[in-house]
DNA sequence: TCTGGGGTCCTAGGACCC
DNA sequence: TCTGGGGTCCTAGGACCC
């Protein structure tokens, strides 16, 4: 057992929101919504104020219809930048008092207090308030022997929570949640749990392992423990550094079928993501495009490299044939590009060395495809369409790991 | 006139190898 | 002569989270 240890999950209260009411006081008690542009219909709100929620207002919920619910709704555009700062002085604070601090995304983490001196609740309410006043932030706090609990502890209480689940106090305190609201049961699941009458954490905890297994696989026996109040789990300062994967997608402002113009996109996103690997010092072995069609169907079609990939020509011509041999010429609604299977550029660049580089890839290169594209539908459509990749250096709007690098 | 963009982890089937 | 078992890698897709 993981014995007496004190694990935090601090969770900022509507972060992006509450970072604009610090930076500008006079939002403060005013229903305030961070969205993207109205006008395209990536205008999404991606966090509103407590006052805009009490309206209605959610996540994700399109501008126009927030508006309706709140007419009053003050809207703002995201400033990365600015909730990056945020973020970074939050965790900080946080590691002033330990350094066993894991960031999850720019506005949670967790933090294992278990070797610290003194009354946990009262270091608790410390950092609580010194995020409140240095910061001017709100958040709340789950406590508990482990980091599924405190994540769940955290959701309790908002805003400026602080909310404690002891071993004991599970069946009181867990077990009658609907099971839709334990973290890492979303709707799929929920769906497929209710087929055997589970509805509540509490039905899980206590479900047949044999029934849970042939459901939802290893995962299923992974919820019950969770149910039952048991995660193994580390906090980890480290795995912060350990990136997967690095992409940029887009949805179009309007769906399109033009080749060039396409590609060009495949270009823009792939500069965005060969600068993001840069920053990070990375590389990687495998490419993946993702294309999803007006219908809302989205493919991703991916493959592996011998040679690792890190500058934009590469990524850009990998990604464009990749695009070329698994389109099937219908409108496109979203782009994306990414690099996967990352390594540290530090430790392959003496391998990089020893060969020069060269296509190896499996299948043809970009201009033979076209060539074979064009025999087949008539010259006119195909124009390489490069070179246009200027306006890349906006901030990064990524919502993950990413808080923590670009260090403009 | 349906919901963006960044991720992680897992699964399942096929190819290939021993 | 048509047949076992184990393992890895690759690819595509799904589910979930913030």
């Amino acid at each position: 057992m993981s014995k007496g240890k004190i694990i935090l999950h601090i969770d900022m209260n509507s972060f992006y929101a509450s970072v604009e009411a610090a930076h500008q006081p006079e939002l403060k008690g005013k229903p305030i919504a961070i969205a993207g542009n109205p006008e395209e219909r990536r205008g999404i709100v991606v966090t509103c104020s407590y006052e805009a929620r009490s309206k209605g207002v959610k996540t994700t919920m399109q501008v126009h219809e927030a508006l309706k619910l709140c007419p009053e709704l003050i809207i703002l555009r995201p400033d990365f930048t600015r909730y990056r700062q945020a973020s970074k002085a939050m965790f900080d604070i946080l590691r002033s008092y330990t350094e066993l601090v894991e960031p999850v995304s720019i506005d949670e983490g967790y933090m294992d207090i278990t070797e610290l001196e003194g009354n946990p609740i009262d270091l608790i309410k410390e950092i609580q308030d010194r995020i409140l006043r240095e910061l001017d932030l709100p958040c709340s706090i789950g406590v508990s022997p482990n980091k599924f609990l405190s994540k769940m502890a955290s959701d309790m209480k908002k805003p400026m929570g602080i909310t404690v689940i002891r071993k004991r106090e599970i069946q009181e305190k867990l077990w009658p949640l609907p099971i839709r609201e334990m973290h890492g049961v979303g709707e799929k699941t929920a769906e497929k749990l209710s087929s055997l009458s589970i509805t509540t954490i509490s039905d899980l905890a206590k479900a047949d392992d044999i029934q849970l297994k042939s459901l939802l696989g290893i995962n299923g026996l992974k919820l019950k423990s969770r149910a039952n109040g048991i995660d193994p789990r580390k906090v980890d300062p480290e795995s912060v550094y350990d990136f997967k994967s690095v992409g940029n997608s887009t949805t179009l402002p309007k769906d399109l079928t033009n080749q060039t113009e396409l590609l060009k996109i495949i270009d823009q996103l792939s500069v965005k993501v060969s600068e993001r690997l840069r920053s990070k010092q990375m590389l990687g072995y495998g490419l993946q495009v993702m294309i999803r069609f007006k219908n809302r169907n989205t493919i991703t079609r991916s493959l592996t490299l011998s040679h690792p990939l890190y500058d934009q020509s590469h990524i850009s011509e990998h990604a464009r044939a990749l695009f070329l041999k698994h389109w099937n010429g219908t409108p496109v609604r979203l782009l994306g590009v990414t690099v996967q299977d990352l390594a540290d550029k530090s430790h392959a660049y003496k391998q990089i060395d020893l060969f020069t580089y060269e296509d190896d890839v499996k299948y043809e290169p970009v201009e033979k495809v076209m060539r074979e594209l064009e025999e087949k539908h008539g010259k006119g459509i195909l124009t390489r369409g490069l070179k246009s990749s200027k306006n890349h250096q906006n901030a990064e709007t990524s919502f993950s790991k990413d808080f923590l690098d670009d260090h403009n």
